[in-house]
RNA sequence: GGCGGUGUAGCUCAGCUGGUUAGAGCACACGACUCAUAAUCGUGGAGUCGGCGGUUCAAGUCCGCCCACCGCCA
């Protein structure tokens, strides 16, 4: 029997268009759905849109169409999104669909049969301009901030879900089982809410107030609200209760989510499942919200990132790495164009990009494009030993929810690859074996590479796959070195896979001289700064070539009976035996610093003529070791 | 006010149950190489690990207090 994999994010409210924080969470459950599949499960992946609620009927009013006509329009900008970021969906629920009213009213009811559900009263502070209740943080000196009028005190009758009578189920729950709310933080926040009494839901709203939303199949004058419409997605889009996709993929539920909707999902749903006799989910994953320049993106400070705008840019794939690849999983995260390019540059096109480039040409250049399989050698034990174990620590990063760790470790690979092909430089090769062996190696490696990134980069993958003549591959195609077929043959021609994108910084500083200061001009400065400078005529002792650097010299020197060691840039310029004895400047109380491993304790003055050549500085008449300079 | 989180090189981040000289990538400097997308590889530099105090033979890693930012609750 194969193992199964339902992975889910919110269903999204459609009185706002997507925006990155949609996307990051549904690039998130796209990348375990990708990954599970790879990895030989049977997943589902649902997503979709919710689209009940007064809000939105108003927002459909102001733009003066029906409701339902409003939320369709919507809803497809949101099928829209996805397709530009290649989101692999498998069901795309609508809560306006007769397929979720159906389960979502047959569930109430069953509730509602148990006896979980009951009719009270709710008494709140009402404005009659918005036509809605206010919470006191709303208020702004008692009043209503949009209509300035003071709020009547109303009372309305609802209907009640017994939630309170669950809470002491839940946190047993959620002790027992420390995965079941991801990461820990989450967790904790939830066991904190718990622990107090959470009281019971209220879950409808009377139709003459809101009148978008799925009759209460018991009242028909009552509309419910929210939680019980939004949730209940999650198994109706399965066919919940009869549904084979139901019975195949429920309970093994992965929720992805926002930090913002931890509540909604760590306490109203699972008491809303226990109390339908539902299995409860098996993980709750909580992501944390990306953040520009370090804040929070709003419309008034302007900083809103656009991620569809940055896959006409970049691509998706580029922009799905580097939201995965930059943040850890669970963690706000700092996101930025400028970021992206640089992961963009030095990781796909840099070092895996550029990689394929290399390796094919050699392939095709020495090889005519046919790759034969040689067992590895001692030069090969390092490339072997990590392609055998990257599967499955990969897998064990993806399990943690550790993402850009996956993703960091086959980028290690690739890098790992980079320096044997220096090391081995098949380009001086002549022995035709081992030249096989090498170039094989590459290839098999990148090969493995392509299927472990596959879930942040499903396209580009797969145009790098085709660069090597291979088409779709799983994980298990890749458990270790050396599964490309002997003989295989790469395609002539391959378009460059991550072309190099220029910033609008590094544009900037190549057409703009770089504004060093020249040299030969300085800012003004007082005596007092010329005075911190402790300027001392020192004899040469010694002087010894550095041990790790051609061009600096060790030189020890005599600064009036203190001996001291200065480490120079002197060795194009002056042979040791011919430095000995000189009477040199030196400043003496510069900072000490190492060079090359040796500490230098100042630095001589020299003059740089035209042509680089350096002439040391030294006193025109006769004086001391240790006589100050001023 | 209570609870929780975060604070580690210029930037983005690793550092599990405390244990050799605190790491990676980017950026910077220098060097090597030429198969390659001015690429790759090597070397180098600095960090009072937010602050103070404590436990310990040993703390970024545990405890207490404080500071900054964020979140949840009230």
């Amino acid at each position: 029997m194969t193992k199964t994999f339902y992975v889910t994010t919110p269903i999204y409210y459609v009185n706002a268009e997507p925006h990155i924080g949609h996307a990051y969470t549904t690039i998130n459950a796209d990348f375990l759905a990708r990954w599970h599949r790879l990895d030989g499960y049977d997943t589902f992946f649902l997503t979709g849109t919710d689209e009940h609620g007064e809000k939105i009927a108003q927002a459909a009013a102001r733009a003066g169409k029906q409701p339902q006509q409003f939320v369709d329009e919507v809803s497809a900008k949101f099928k829209k999104a996805w397709e530009i970021l290649h989101i692999s969906y498998d069901d795309f629920i609508r809560t306006t669909e007769s397929r979720h009213k159906k389960v979502v009213q047959q569930y109430l009811q069953e509730i509602y049969d148990r006896g979980d559900i009951y009719y009270g009263e709710y008494e709140g502070l009402y404005c009659v301009g918005c036509e809605r209740f206010l919470t006191e943080k709303e208020l702004v000196d008692g009043k209503c901030p949009d209509h300035g009028v003071e709020p009547e005190l109303r009372r309305e009758g609802n209907y009640f879900f017994k939630m309170e009578k669950y809470r002491a189920w839940l946190r047993d729950h959620i002790n027992k089982n420390p995965g079941f709310i991801r990461p820990e933080r989450y967790r904790n926040e939830v066991l904190a809410i718990l622990s107090e009494p959470i009281g019971d839901l209220s879950i409808s709203r009377p139709k003459s107030r809101v009148s978008w939303g799925i009759e209460l199949p018991w009242d028909p004058e009552h509309v419910t609200y929210v939680w019980f419409d939004a949730l209940l997605n999650y198994i109706s889009a399965l066919g919940y209760p009869e549904g084979e996709r139901y019975k195949k993929y429920w309970p093994a539920a992965q929720h992805m989510i926002g930090k913002d909707i931890l509540k909604t999902h760590a306490v109203f749903w699972p008491t809303m499942l226990k109390a339908g006799d539902v299995e409860v989910y098996r993980h709750l994953n909580v992501g944390g919200h990306l953040l520009a320049e370090g804040r929070k993106m709003s419309k008034s400070l302007g900083n809103v990132i656009n991620p569809f705008e940055w896959s006409e840019k970049y691509g998706s794939d580029a922009v799905r790495y580097y939201l995965l690849k930059e943040t850890p999983y669970g963690l706000d995260g700092v996101v930025s164009e400028e970021g992206l390019i640089e992961r963009y540059n030095a990781d796909l096109a840099n070092d895996l990009g550029n990689l394929l480039q290399r390796v094919r040409t050699m392939v095709l250049k020495y090889r005519e494009g046919v790759l034969c399989r040689r067992e590895p050698g001692a030069g090969e034990a390092v490339v072997v030993a990590a392609a055998e174990g990257l599967a499955a620590k990969v897998r064990g990063y993806v399990r943690e929810l550790r993402f850009n760790q996956a993703l960091e470790e086959v980028l290690q690979f690739v890098r790992l690859l980079n320096r044997y092909v220096n090391e081995r430089e098949p380009w001086k090769i002549n022995d035709p074996e081992d030249l096989d062996r090498v170039l094989y190696t590459v290839v098999d490696g990148l090969r493995t590479a392509s299927v472990l990134l596959a879930p942040a980069l499903p396209v580009k993958m797969a145009e790098l796959r085709a660069a090597l003549g291979l088409g779709e591959l799983s994980v298990a195609d890749v458990e270790g070195w050396g599964g490309l077929p002997d003989g295989h043959k790469l395609p002539a021609e391959a378009p460059i896979l991550f072309p190099k994108v220029e910033s609008e910084k590094k544009k900037q500083s190549k057409y703009i001289p770089a504004k060093k200061p020249k040299k030969d001009e300085a800012a003004t400065i007082t005596y007092e700064d010329f005075a911190k400078l402790d300027l001392r005529v020192a004899q040469v002792k010694g002087v010894e070539k550095h041990p790790n650097a051609d061009r600096l010299l060790v030189i020890r020197l005599d600064v009036g009976g203190e001996e001291r060691t200065v480490v120079g840039g002197l060795a194009e310029h002056y042979a040791p035996e011919e430095l000995v004895g000189k009477k040199v400047a030196l400043l003496a109380n510069l900072k000490p610093r190492k060079l090359r491993g040796v500490v230098s304790h100042g630095m001589l003055l020299a003059a740089e003529g035209a042509d680089g050549t350096l002439a040391l500085l030294e006193p025109g008449r006769e004086v001391e070791p240790g006589s100050k300079i001023s």
